[in-house]
DNA sequence: CCAATATATGATCATGTGTTCATGTATTTA
DNA sequence: TAAATACATGAACACATGATCATATATTGG
């Protein structure tokens, strides 16, 4: 069954009404898109590792490569992707690079995402 | 700069004490991958929609796909995806499959996500 | 029991992701 | 200012992901 198939479906067979509302508070396009991208950097091990590491305390660069046992070019590439969505903040002193979160949103939905896995 | 070398950079060059320290409180491996899990499951447009329309209300399979736009069989691969996180359940009605939030827990995690990209 | 309907699933394919290697850039110190 | 150090980045490659198509399964009504 298709997309056009549904369009059909939702004329002929189902739930027209539920589905309108559902479309009528669904989340614009580009909301959804953004917060799959936020979601989507939280979906990797060592990235999980370095956030919540960060979550504890400020670290440069190869201390979270040697805490995470990684790396130090697979971290910095990983960095970027955490600076790109605005998950970790930096200030540069010298040669070392002090990277902390970005605010206290990105500890809870840590804390949120494990209350998640360690319900059962 | 590679793992080997930050072993020695935690002898040689770094901080130490940051590094045991940030070892001692990591979060283990297991809940690590687990929580990464979680939240890829949550890092696609398509089902942060899905689980968006599902907070407000109770949808079968083919009214979620009509809702969001795409194939039933597309709709069913996700959610299949999403039975396996535990972010979504379901209940059989004669030949319609009702899916819901499988918990308040889910409604947090995407309310908190909004949070953060709203925030700027 | 057979046809119709709602959902699930296996295979396939184009596209995306994460690590490594090599190298570039910026800052300090000798 | 040259060497050393900390970090960043581009290319490449193996691997994962998501949509589609075809088909299977399960439930109901005739």
């Amino acid at each position: 069954m298709t997309a056009i198939d549904n369009a059909v479906c939702e004329e002929t067979c189902l739930h027209p009404e539920s589905i309108r509302a559902a479309r009528a508070e669904a989340l614009p396009e580009a909301d959804a898109r953004e917060l799959a991208a936020t979601f989507k950097i939280l979906g990797d091990p060592t990235r999980v590792k370095m956030l919540q590491i960060l979550s504890r305390r400020e670290l440069c660069v190869c201390d979270i490569a040697a805490a995470v046992g990684m790396g130090q070019s697979a971290i910095s590439h990983q960095l970027r992707l955490l600076r790109g969505a605005r998950l970790v903040k930096y200030r540069r002193d010298g040669r070392v690079v002090w990277y902390s979160l970005d605010d206290e949103h990105i500890a809870i939905l840590l804390a949120q995402g494990i209350e998640h896995i360690k319900h059962r």
